[in-house]
RNA sequence: GGCCCGUUCGUCUAUCGGCUAGGACGCAUGGUUUUCAUCCAUGUAAGAGGGGUUCGAUUCCCCUACGGGCUACCA
């Protein structure tokens, strides 16, 4: 029997979770799930100057919501923790401190503004500045491969800062192996030697990341393709500390719906759709940005939408709860290429799962979103929802589409009007009202059945009755059937929307 | 610039060498709705280009082009 799987999602607490995030979680989510798994909240926070308030929350309700929650993580214990970087500073320390010993790693005591100006001199000769076997011992460095073990130790004893750096192999070609991508070669000639720990003595993601992994006994780290370039650092790390490497896999990545560039987390007001899954106020700008939520998704359409961003089941079929996503799951089904978003398509699932969603459920949402109503009996609430539902692909849509059914029109569209009210028009409509007087208004068909009645009878042609009708219920060309409006609004009301529209004219 | 990954309708994608290249979104048209929307039907539209390999390439290989990512003491 293989070791149990364990995946985790390790963002950064930067900012809110984008949907990008969301996606990753999303898969690591159905990858454990299928298989049994182990799904690992992990907080990367070991960038201080980037750590942001609110973020690590944010993440924790966005799962939540989204109904992909962690099994083990910050106030979930489960025998790996601390589950954030912060707080697991002394580990880091002691693993570099194995890296040094074992001359997989070494001193760097350069500063930050002579590497920069290393960069530079480099850019202007059009050459690219690399921290590798080309130059680290060349002289114009300053690292312990080249100052005697007496003058490194003098400048730490001294305080000065520094950092280290991972001693990249030289010559060798690596076989990389990736879930999604297969083989890939790799020549260590080109790598860089990534710093391992920063001067404020705090592990970079690199360090940090290999050795929570190997830690809390990752099986399958799931992520995004922006980290393939680091895949070969991270394999030569584990070789390092002589360690079993876990299993890798890319994911494509999500981009812009239009123009050129991954979807990024300023691509939301600016195009017109939530890049977030949730409410997002910032804390110094105070600007806020709504999420999905907020918009009106349901979560389940979120998550569908998601996991089509880059992976399908292999068969027509699209629709797909959570549980059926876990069934279906798999990662060699998992695409290369990047998938641009599509806001459209995004919506089109919403509507779909807007009318699963059952008409009890919908009450309860339309009378909050709308307090003016908040004193009408749900029961006739509810035969209006029935009613415009299938119309609508969101909750706040509901209040467009069923007004009329709740206040009369206090204006009526021009060009409704213009199309509709003829020379014959107000003769009919005071007609109509005599009709409706004495019509039976027990049962839709009877209210119905008067009134087509009266109008075969008299052979005036539906058109010259309905359009106007329709006109003094509602205010416009729009709506549903006639009678359906009638019957819930009674012919009381509907006389006086009639009248209203005769006086008008 | 360097390194890496990718490339099928406008978009998301199916195709594990046999294709009249399928589905979905979008769009268009028609039907239903005596309105609008929904819904239904139909249509629209694709293998980046060039070389190989092969009886046969969308599928395998190479080159070019294009797209994307990375290139920080950020993750």
């Amino acid at each position: 029997m293989n070791n149990p799987i364990r995946v985790r999602f390790a963002p950064s607490p930067t900012g809110p979770l984008h949907i990008g995030g969301v996606r990753t979680a999303l898969f690591n989510y159905l990858f454990a799930k299928k298989n049994g798994g182990t799904f690992v909240l992990r907080i990367e926070d070991t960038d201080q100057n980037r750590y942001v308030k609110g973020a690590e929350d944010y993440v924790v309700d966005a799962l939540n919501w989204c109904n992909i929650p962690f099994d083990e993580g910050p106030g979930k214990e489960g025998g790996f923790g601390p589950y954030r970087q912060s707080e697991r500073k002394h580990i880091y320390k002691k693993h570099v401190d194995l890296l040094l010993e074992n001359n997989n790693a070494y001193y760097a005591f350069d500063s930050a503004e002579s590497l920069d100006k290393e960069r530079k001199n480099h850019e202007e000769r059009g050459k690219t500045f690399i921290y590798n076997w080309h130059n680290r011992t060349k002289g114009r460095l300053v690292n312990s491969l080249v100052l005697s073990e007496k003058e490194v130790q003098d400048k730490i004893v001294n305080g000065d800062d520094y950092v280290v750096r991972f001693l990249a192999p030289e010559g060798e070609t690596l076989e990389l192996s990736d879930l999604i991508r297969g083989q890939i070669k790799i020549d260590t000639n080109t790598l860089d030697d990534k710093v391992l720990f920063k001067s404020d003595g705090m592990p970079t993601y690199h360090l940090a990341n290999v050795v929570d992994d190997y830690l809390m006994e990752i099986t399958h780290v799931i992520r995004g393709e922006e980290w393939l370039p680091s895949l070969a650092l991270h394999v030569l790390l584990y070789e390092a500390f002589g360690w079993g490497a876990p299993e890798f896999a890319h994911l494509p990545l999500i981009l812009k719906p239009t123009g050129k560039g991954k979807l990024s987390k300023r691509d939301g007001n600016k195009l017109g759709f939530p890049v977030f899954p949730l409410r997002w106020e910032d804390q110094t700008t105070g600007s806020i940005l709504n999420g999905y939520k907020e918009e009106g998704y349901f979560s389940g359409a979120v998550i569908n939408f998601l996991a089509f961003l880059g992976w399908n089941p292999g068969t027509e079929q699209e629709i797909f709860n959570l549980e059926g996503l876990i069934d279906r799951f798999d990662l060699k089904k998992v695409n290369k290429a990047g998938a641009r978003f599509d806001p459209d398509k995004i919506k089109w699932f919403n509507h779909h799962y807007m009318q699963e969603t059952g008409v009890e459920a919908l009450v309860p949402v339309f009378v909050n979103e709308n307090p003016q109503i908040s004193s009408i009996d749900p029961g006739f609430i509810e035969l209006v929802i029935k009613l415009v539902k299938e119309r609508a692909t969101f909750p706040s849509d509901l209040w467009g589409l069923s007004h009329y059914f709740f206040k009369a029109p206090t204006n009526y569209n021009e060009g409704a009007v213009k199309k509709v009210w003829k020379d014959h028009s107000n003769e009919l409509m005071v007609q109509l009202i005599d009709v409706l007087s004495a019509a039976d208004e027990s049962s839709i068909d009877t209210l119905q059945g008067a009134v087509k009645d009266w109008i075969t009878e008299n052979g005036i042609g539906f058109g010259k009755v309905m359009m106007p009708l329709r006109v003094a219920l509602v205010g416009a060309l729009e709506g549903v059937d006639v009678f359906d409006i009638m019957f819930l609004i009674g012919k009381t009301e509907a006389i006086k929307r009639i009248q209203s529209l005769i006086d008008s004219n």
